[in-house]
DNA sequence: TTGGCGATTGGCT
DNA sequence: GCCAATCGCCAAT
């Protein structure tokens, strides 16, 4: 099932390698199944913070729900970076949101990285939240952005390069990659929140995984 | 220059 | 489950 059983343990490390810029799929949809398992990674001077993506969704260019429909606008220039760059935006007045670029540079895609499964730095993202409950801290793209402390000097971020915030891979369990190598299926449902192709397709999560948001009718488990 | 609106959250019923 | 809060963005005036 999830990592959750390494709160038993508190002394667990996680050895976690850069994903590396060539083995990202360049296409949206694709890399946004690939980055389900995937590590989200925040360093900090005096420790770091990290989660498993248990949850996104695409953004895919010509998708008429995403900010990149209309044409380049100075906000959204971060997602025509290469795939693995970070777009971060600022929503509802209140909420700062993690996007991943995931198409070829000088076309526009994005994927919004709605939740993860807290692995290191619990302490530190509690103290960001202002908020003890475990299932609370990370479950949703604001509280998530909140508890790794992401705002709006992260956007434009290369995430396969080392730095403030980068993504990873867990090395040495089955459980630290995506479908392909964990052989578990990946949910799939329409998006969250949004008004525009509210049909499509292109949420991905991680069934049964208590870190994943939304209504239970999307979350179905295998 | 302005107003409508949003890839959400948390508090209250 | 419903709804207000809150503010940056951008299309239209």
């Amino acid at each position: 099932m999830t990592l959750v059983a390494n709160r038993k343990d508190p002394a667990t490390k996680y050895r976690i390698r850069r994903l590396r810029r060539a083995e990202l799929p360049v296409d949206t949809v694709e890399l946004a199944r690939f980055l389900i398992g995937k590590v989200v990674v925040r360093e900090f001077p005096g420790g770091r913070v990290s989660g498993r993506i248990v949850e996104a969704e695409a953004y895919p260019p010509g998708d008429p729900a995403g900010h990149h429909y209309r044409g380049p606008t100075p906000r959204i220039r971060s997602m025509y970076l290469a795939p693995g760059h970070s777009y971060v935006y600022f929503n509802y007045g209140a909420h700062f949101m993690l996007n991943v670029s995931g198409e070829v540079a000088g076309r526009a895609g994005g994927i919004l990285i709605r939740a993860v499964e807290p692995l290191e730095g619990i302490a530190l993202m509690k103290k960001h939240r202002e908020c003890t409950e475990l299932l609370d801290l990370t479950r949703g793209p604001g509280r998530l952005a909140a508890a790794f402390r992401i705002d709006r000097s992260h956007d434009g971020i290369d995430l396969c390069k080392a730095g403030v915030l980068w993504l990873g891979e867990i090395v040495g369990t089955a459980r630290g990659s995506g479908k392909e190598a964990s052989g578990v299926a990946i949910g799939e449902s329409v998006r969250i929140g949004i008004s525009r192709a509210a049909d499509h397709v292109l949420r991905f999560y991680e069934p049964g995984n208590p870190y994943v948001s939304g209504p239970k009718r999307l979350n179905a488990k295998p």
